[in-house]
DNA sequence: TAGATTGTTAATCGATTAACAATC
DNA sequence: TAGATTGTTAATCGATTAACAATC
C-alpha cells in the first residue's frame, strides 16, 4: 500500500472520482461497478479488481456507497488536500477554463490567472482577476503553485512554458497545439482533442 | 493488415500523427523514434514497434522522414479524407474550439455550429455563422455529420446528446462535466482535464 | 428465499523494456 | 570507417476477461 501506484491504476482510479463525483451530484447514492463501467468504457471485472486491491469497499448484492468510495479513493491518490494551480492565458480558451467548475470540483484551486496583454490585466476571470504576466514568478512562489495551464497560442507556448519552469512549476497541461521542449523533471500533458477524435473515427469508418 | 488495430496501436497512432503534424510545422524533415517518444511519453521502441508492424517506414542511423510517415500513418487510420463534425454551443469554450486550427490540421472540418441562444445565432464562429438549434437534423444530414462536439453547460448536455443522437450522430465529444447516457452504439468521449491533473499531481507528490 | 453484485481466481493477451544485430 | 538509429527478438509485466463462489 505504500508502493506507489502504476500509472494505469492512478489513470483508472482518477476516471472513477470523476464518474463518482458526478453521479453524486445527480443525486445518487449508490453505484455498481456494472454503471462505472458504463461511463468510463472501463471493463467491469477490471473496476472491481482496481479497489479490491485497497480494500473492500462494496457490498455483495448492492454495489458501493458513492461518498464512502469517494472518500477511499481520494485517500488512495492523496489527493484530498487543495492545490492551487497557475493559467496562462486569459483569452476564450483560458475564461472557459477558469469558469469551469471542474477543476474546483477536485479541490483544484486556479489561485492566479496571467496574460502578456495590457488590456486584459485586471478584468475577473473565475475568482480572481487577470494579473500582469511580470508578477508570474511572485505569484507561483507566494501560492506555491506547482502546476501551471497554458491556455495561449501555440506561437506563445514554448516561451510561457519556459517562464513556468523557471519559476519551478513541475507538471504543465498544454492546451495548445504547440510540442514543447521542457526539463526531464517536468511534466507536461498535452490536450488533443483532434487526437481522440482521429482515432474514434478510426474504430466508427472499420 | 486487413485486420482492426487495437485501441491501444490506434490511439498511438494518432499520437504519432499529432507530433510529425507538428513537427513538420516547426520546419523538421526527419524525426527519431527517440524524439517522438520525448513528445508523447511512449517508449521508443514500443513506437519502432508499432511502425514496423505496418512496414520499414525508417533509415538505419537517420529516423523517419516526416512526411513520408505521415503518409503511411494516414493511410493505417485511412484519416486521409475530410470529416465533417456539428459543435453545439457558441459560448467562450465553443468559440475556442471553433477557432482551433487543430482539427483543421487533422482534415477535420468543423460543418455547422448551434446554440439555443437567439442572440448568437448568425454570428461568425470559426469560418461559419451560428445557426438555430432546430437546424439541427436538417445540417447533421445534408452535411453527412457522424460527429458532435459539445459545449454546452453540463445542466444542457443530456438533451443535446439525445438530439444528436437522434440525428443519427454515433460519436459524442463531451466536454462538459456531465455524465452521459447514450445507446450502446454511441461512443462517449469525455473530456476531463482535472482527471489528467489528479493523476499528475499524484506521481508529483510520491 | 431469490436476485444481484462483489471479491477473487485463473487463463490469455497486449504493452513494455532491454538488448543488439543490421545497416544507413 | 565511426556513429547513430532502426527493426526485431525475447523476457517480463500489467491489463483484460470469463467464470463463479461468497454474501448482501
Amino acid at each position: 500500500m505504500a508502493d506507489r501506484l502504476t500509472v494505469g491504476v492512478a489513470a483508472r482510479l482518477s476516471r472513477y472520482l470523476q464518474v463518482l463525483t458526478q453521479a453524486r451530484k445527480m443525486g445518487k447514492m449508490r453505484i455498481s461497478s456494472q454503471e462505472i463501467a458504463e461511463y468510463t468504457n472501463i471493463n467491469a471485472t477490471q473496476i472491481r479488481r482496481d479497489l479490491s486491491a485497497f480494500g473492500k469497499f462494496g457490498k455483495r448484492g448492492v454495489g458501493y456507497n458513492i461518498d464512502s468510495l469517494l472518500g477511499e479513493i481520494r485517500k488512495i491518490l492523496r489527493t484530498q488536500g487543495q492545490h492551487n494551480i497557475a493559467l496562462v492565458g486569459a483569452g476564450r480558451l483560458g475564461q472557459a477554463i477558469a469558469s469551469s467548475p471542474i477543476f474546483a470540483e477536485h479541490g483544484i484551486n486556479i489561485a492566479a490567472v496571467f496574460d502578456t496583454d495590457p488590456e486584459k490585466v485586471g478584468r475577473p476571470i473565475g475568482h480572481v482577476a487577470v494579473s500582469e504576466y511580470a508578477q508570474l514568478n511572485e505569484s507561483v512562489h507566494d501560492k506555491n503553485i506547482i502546476v501551471g495551464v497554458l491556455a495561449v497560442p501555440a506561437a506563445a507556448a514554448q516561451k510561457a512554458a519556459d517562464d513556468l519552469v523557471g519559476c519551478g512549476v513541475k507538471i504543465i497541461f498544454n492546451y495548445s497545439e504547440a510540442l514543447l521542449e521542457t526539463p526531464a523533471d517536468v511534466t507536461v500533458h498535452t490536450s488533443n482533442p483532434a487526437v481522440e477524435l482521429l482515432y474514434a473515427l478510426y474504430f466508427h469508418l472499420t
